[in-house]
DNA sequence: AGGCCTAAGTGCGGTATCGTACAAACGGGA
DNA sequence: TCCCGTTTGTACGATACCGCACTTAGGCCT
């Protein structure tokens, strides 16, 4: 299984491409920006930044997964919104707070494209595709957030688990998570033993399988259908304030510009 | 009680500058907008915008306060955020999205001032002190957002109930809110009679005096002190991210452009 | 003054999740 | 191959909240 994994990502060429946002830039932006990317190593539970900080620069992620969650003063956490390679982490940058209260945590390992944060807000305020890229991308993480703040209130976390279990598998490119259920416990803000007794019981109904920190999604639909609203509704916005990275998988070697932005 | 609050209704003018962004614009862009702005009477229970509608106008509330709601399949809702005259209802329109999949109501009446979108957009795309201003804001409101999932996550709803009075209390020029538990119970997402337990049980506390929708807050501090972090985190993000509105009570009749923007 | 509608209080069983404690099982390293 | 730390499974009572049903009490209108 884990063999199978690294494989494919032996094969996957680790290109900025991968990255939805980088990859709807026009071809004058992305000239300008594609010598200011630095490839970085993201792995499994590095902070990106922790809450109150000054950030130095954004990531755009590939193959790796980012969790912004928020710590309580008493430790204990939840997950405010996923970010993947549709995305990029670090929007305060050119929202204008330059930080926020909230922690950035690498929840499944892979790689990112950074950038010095001043040069993406110099690129932000020439006003042109990419802040409006940016700010469409923004209003998707908004709704994911708000999506979490209604989830958290009304849903099992049976439901969320599948919610989760679902974002988190549309940002990689295999059915395969590697992920233990004390850290998925964490990132909902619920005891590990909630998640065990969850996952046992998706597990028994044959929609995943479970071994030791590696789930592998065997039937994707039926989680679907066991979810919640809450997964549906975010894709579905995500989709349509992002309608070009919705057809472009991962797999796909994507073109430099493959549609301009409307 | 409340005819005092109507004499204080009356005497306080409706002017736009009640509003802490307007108030905040540099006397150029205040020149262009004025003339944009509407006076619009905000009736408790007024829906601005349902979920997935197009948005018109955006509003600016001067003496009213909105909620923003999702609504689920089931009816069941829970509160995103609220914003009042620190802020804006419409972001999605700059944002890019035009609609999202919320609905805003008036949960506090009074009134906003609005504006067609088409014009703030405009305004919003000359890069201008606006958009700095609306870009900040709408960092403010992700923080409120997160904050909410979190607290829907970790607190009791007592604690809930003392964050939203507080919040609701920073947005008006009293000590008073017209609310029936009822309202309240909706807006939180919980059940009413919990409401009612929590509200009694701050009553026997001294901290606030309930009668028949008439809330009054007799013990602030204390309020403060009963209530969870994300009381004080949110609002303190909003005062470091909107630092020219904090000091400025709505009392103070505002001069057109209190402080320039950093 | 009386009646009625709305708002608020109360009681009760049901349930999801919590906190805690402990047992089982897997797997990498010596 | 064995061992030990990590991961997962299980069990328990406690508790916060739910759904429902019903009562009490204001306030407004006639």
């Amino acid at each position: 299984m884990q063999e199978w994994l690294c494989r494919v990502m032996a094969i996957i060429p680790d290109t900025p491409q991968q990255n939805h946002l980088l990859a709807a830039l026009p071809a004058e932006e992305w000239k300008r920006l594609q010598p200011l990317l630095e490839l970085q190593p993201m792995p499994l539970g590095h902070v990106l930044y922790e809450s109150g900080d000054a950030m130095r620069h954004v990531y755009f992620p590939t193959t790796s997964i980012v969790s912004l969650l928020y710590v309580m003063e008493d430790g204990s956490s939840a997950e405010i919104a996923i970010v993947g390679n549709e995305g990029i982490v670090g929007i305060s940058l050119f929202m204008g707070g330059e930080t926020t209260p909230s922690r950035a945590v690498v929840q499944s390992a892979g790689s990112a494209y950074r950038m010095p944060g001043k040069y993406l807000k110099e690129e932000f305020f020439r006003a042109g595709p990419l802040q409006r890229l940016l700010l469409r991308y923004t209003q998707a993480l908004i709704t994911q957030m708000a999506q979490t703040a209604v989830c958290n209130r009304h849903h099992s976390v049976e439901q969320q688990l599948c919610r989760w279990l679902l974002m988190s598998l549309d940002r990689l490119v295999s059915n395969e998570l590697a992920m233990t259920q004390e850290l998925i416990a964490n990132m909902l803000g619920v005891r590990r033993e909630g998640v065990t007794e969850s996952a046992g019981k998706l597990q028994k109904l044959g929609l995943i399988n479970y071994n030791r920190g590696h789930i592998v999604v065997t039937d994707r639909p039926a989680l679907e259908a066991h979810s919640c609203e809450c997964y549906a509704v975010v894709k579905k916005e995500f989709d349509r304030l992002l309608p070009w990275i919705t057809a472009t998988s991962s797999f796909t070697p994507a073109g430099l510009n493959p549609q301009a932005m409307t």
